[in-house]
DNA sequence: TATGCCATCCCGCGCATGCGTGATGGTGTG
DNA sequence: CACACCATCACGCATGCGCGGGATGGCATA
């Protein structure tokens, strides 16, 4: 094998669309499929004893182990190699985890098969490709992370307090740390109830976190 | 114009790459660059009395209002159109706050027109064209969110307590929501106490929150 | 059968918390 | 000069909370 050529494996239960895709990978140019598994076991196991291919194809909603682990423990074992996630799937919290656990892309099944190929190549090069669907959930979902930033004219004082009571500390411990009598960080408390409109140190903790706001 | 052209607005503080890249875009088939202005200030006025365009070519580091603000202002006023950041930067920061505020599409300065052309047509169509760095950046900023989901083995009773005690809600309320006595309330918290090694129940709730583990 | 683990329930002590109701002084704005 | 807002401090009361002790029954696995 050429030394440019790409190194690939496949992942994916079912053996028809499988052997498929395999061989259409490896007519195009400069790709060399070398490994095909059924689940992620198989190919967890093979890395043991196989050199680590460049770039894996992982379909996730594979039986036995679930793919979402898989993408972790195959980045454990070949961090080199990007995994790339095909999937039907294109629910949120499908492609958010496959993200979080590491997959460099994110594509659907129904792709053609230059669009893998361009997807391998783009994967390799730093990027990451993705469908355009999934990419604008990906930035939705990121929008949807701090547009919360609400703003609730928290006096520069109240902050500080607010910060050790995400910390756990007791009013007392508080007044220590920032040398006030108990009472003084009692009503900075209240005032800062009153304006998360919450009532308790619980539910301040909660939206203090939720919203970012410490 | 053509009803299938796709009408074009650009912000770009520099006049020679403004009228440059118009004029290119112009060129190009389907599309209609009707508007190029200087500041955002300039385009939002403009939006008063002009219609809107189907899509905005931003340049972000501009004088005046700072160009993340003004992705936020045009999608309030132009809810349909897709804005499109056109940057030379690269910065974490900068992209995160700019896909907070609502933009569809994140490309490098350095893009060609024809790489323009096509982000264009791909955010129409329900895509957010990035550039390959940017997106790998975002997903690794996606990953580092939620990285920490730890297993502290909590029973289901306990994860339904632990979601209640984030609510704000207090030993006798979660009694009675889940029908329970007090008491055992009190030994479930206990034991979460125990698993998530935190003694209060704002720490609890803060662990949960961080860890996402509700 | 024994040994865990889980979910359920019970009592009481001491301290922390939430809240009502005050007060004082500083700073900045109309 | 009021007025608002902030930061600071104070007392008392009812309630909630953390924790030290218990207990029972169910359901697995060994």
């Amino acid at each position: 094998m050429p030394a440019e050529s790409i190194t690939i494996w496949l992942i994916e239960d079912n053996a028809t669309f499988r052997r498929a895709i395999m061989r259409a990978l490896d007519q195009e140019d400069g790709f060399h499929c070398l490994g095909g598994f059924a689940s992620c076991e198989d190919a967890l196991a093979a890395l043991s004893h196989r050199p680590p291919p460049q770039a894996v194809l992982l379909d996730v909603g594979l039986p036995g182990m679930s793919g979402l682990e898989g993408i972790a423990l195959l980045r454990k074992q070949a961090p080199q190699a990007a995994v790339i996630v095909l999937t039907v799937f294109e629910d949120e919290d499908k492609i958010f985890r496959a993200i979080c656990a590491g997959a460099a892309g994110y594509l659907l099944k129904t792709a053609p098969v230059e669009e893998i190929a361009r997807a391998i190549r783009d994967a390799l090069a730093g990027g990451a490709p993705m469908n355009g669907r999934i990419a604008r959930r990906v930035l939705d979902m990121f929008a949807r992370f701090a547009p919360t930033r609400g703003d609730y004219g928290l006096t520069p004082r109240e902050t500080q307090i607010l910060e050790s009571m995400v910390k756990g500390k007791t009013k007392k411990e508080i007044a220590a740390i920032l040398d006030l009598s108990f009472h003084t960080v009692d009503t900075h408390l209240r005032n800062i109830y009153q304006k998360l409109e919450v009532n308790t140190r619980t539910g301040a903790v909660a939206k203090a976190l939720k919203e970012k706001l410490v």
